[in-house]
DNA sequence: CCTTTTCAGACTAAAACAGTCCTATATACC
DNA sequence: GGTATATAGGACTGTTTTAGTCTGAAAAGG
């Protein structure tokens, strides 16, 4: 099953939140809270994105997390290049030559390339903000909702 | 990184081996030296293929494998989905309700599954038949030419 | 100067995956 | 019909990747 990693995942949703919030500064405690994420696994995530340069950290007291940019214009490939790394199908759209071992009688390492552009422009097309629809304010939930769970189906 | 197993870009290869010589019995130790792959590799991926129904075998002495369609009529989502199973690129996109702990402050299900049929949609616009450009009939290659090797690059 | 919070890295445990092997079943040929 | 050949099906093992946790260091506010 062809599936980006689980921590990716958490990123767009801790991206999520921070979109809700523009130019406020939220920590880690609080993002655990807010997606039901344990704390060490946010903090993690978060370090990755901070790198990436997606977001902004402020340290110390009253420290915390904004985003650099507007969620307009974050593409979710960006986020998911942020923590799981380039976006390669195979091994050989990652580097030229040398990695594959069959790369001698591979005449399809050019087709592959292709078909790894059209998942990364099929990807590049979505952005934060198209993620986030109608992402109230700052809705403080908890992990699991166990009274009055509006959430029909099932 | 987001990619898909080596079994499955086996898969890929070994189709295209076969797609090579339509309606002529390939065995399992050919395609492992056509291919460069072991030989119980390579079993284990036409298992698969076969289960899947792209690959009809024959057992017994003289036996072997062909591809069922056309290499034009074979996406390779198909190829993909028989090694790796279904594309979901999370959890949420594979079932409905359930398996994610936080769906119930994750907004963004829907638009996950959008993103993945995406994914989805521009690989089914890929077949065999693309893979395969010159693809000239029966190239005996062994694993590694050490020799007279005219990969540029390096 | 002390508290708070991020930063950086190492480390552990668990899961997924690749790869191999063994036994059963089917077919061709003698 | 018997034997050789090939796939079918499954279990099993070793490796790699990944998730998650923890500890100590650095920075900012009061």
């Amino acid at each position: 099953m062809i599936k980006l990693s689980r921590l990716a995942d958490y990123s767009i949703v801790l991206m999520t939140q921070l979109a809700g919030r523009p130019s406020t500064l939220m920590q880690a405690p609080d993002l655990a809270l807010v997606t039901g994420l344990p704390v060490p696994t946010v903090a993690k995530t978060m370090k990755q994105l901070v790198q990436a340069g997606l977001v902004q950290s402020q340290r110390g007291a009253k420290g915390g997390y904004v985003l650099v940019r507007a969620a307009t214009d974050i593409p979710v490939t960006e986020i998911i290049t942020a923590v799981d790394g380039p976006i390669a199908l195979t091994d050989c759209t990652v580097d030229e030559d040398g990695v594959c071992e069959i790369e001698a009688l591979c005449p399809t390492r050019t087709n592959w390339r292709k078909i790894n552009d059209a998942v990364i422009g099929a990807l590049r097309e979505v952005t934060l903000a198209d993620m986030t629809p109608q992402m109230a304010a700052f809705v403080p939930h908890r992990p699991y909702v166990p009274v009055a769970n509006a959430v029909v189906g099932e």
